[in-house]
DNA sequence: AGACATATTCAGGTAACCTGAATACTCCGC
DNA sequence: GCGGAGTATTCAGGTTACCTGAATATGTCT
């Protein structure tokens, strides 16, 4: 029983517990990477983004992201392409292999939540959900 | 609103806001430290502690544990002292300044849980802590 | 005493970021 | 069409929070 953790501890093991098999159900999936590379398939638009944008939105500097997108080209993951709308940018757009990295993804989080509903139920997955909204709007505003 | 966001992102969103304030409440209350130094302040017993004791416990290798103790005994909040009972060992325990800091750092954890309680009632903080467990419970197991 | 385990220490490495500065374009307002 | 600002790339070095591997000292067991 973990009754005996204070609340912020129990939110971390939940996190790290399950967090860590996004990833896990990606490579398992035929999709080898690094944790890190999450922060680019969360991200990036079907239609490709800015290396500056996907920056801001993970949080980054453009240069730890350009590093980043170096190595995800590498693996097949991404393309650098002109941006036609302005010569100075360039879109990080997936190939297909990427996309489908993001829906092996998407579907490793769809299996987490019916694992979730699983052990909760139906009701008590989104009396969770309901609390840490209610958390989080209050926390970070 | 946070809704749009899966389970997982919620939890680690969560985690990572709350978590801030803990070292920043015991930084405030004039015992500085870094992030890392919580895994020994959180293990440590009143005792004193085995440096493998603490690495096992914070999940951790030795070597590692050491050097977050070799700052910590700069830093004035623990010493190192040969164990009575073991001449192989050491043992780490904490300074008067040492005591104070971990006394803070409990303190920073009460005032969360009240800020939790206040935001979500008493009765959805008790709620909160009930899905969690019962998470963690069937997930590490 | 010898074999093995345990506790700590010494040396060096890795992952995932960061700051700062330089270069090369392109876009936009005046 | 010129100057300032935005976008990307590259180079260099720094930080945080860990790791592995090997050495050294001490204890336990037969």
């Amino acid at each position: 029983m973990a009754n005996d953790l204070n609340t912020v501890s129990m939110l971390g093991q939940a996190y790290s517990l399950l967090g860590f098999q996004i990833v896990e159900g990606v490579v398992g999936a035929g999709y080898p990477q690094k944790p890190k590379h999450s922060a680019v398939f969360a991200q990036i638009s079907p239609d490709g983004s800015r290396l500056t944008e996907l920056a801001r939105k993970a949080n980054m500097t453009p240069q730890s992201m350009a590093e980043l997108v170096d190595e995800l080209v590498d693996m097949g993951y991404v393309v650098r392409r002109p941006d036609p709308g302005d010569g100075r940018a360039k879109l990080i757009v997936l190939t297909k292999r990427g996309r489908g990295a993001v829906a092996a993804g998407r579907q490793a989080i769809v299996g987490l939540e019916e694992q979730v509903t699983g052990i909760l139920g139906e009701r008590g997955h989104r009396e969770l959900r309901r609390l840490l909204s209610k958390l989080l709007d209050a926390t970070d505003a």
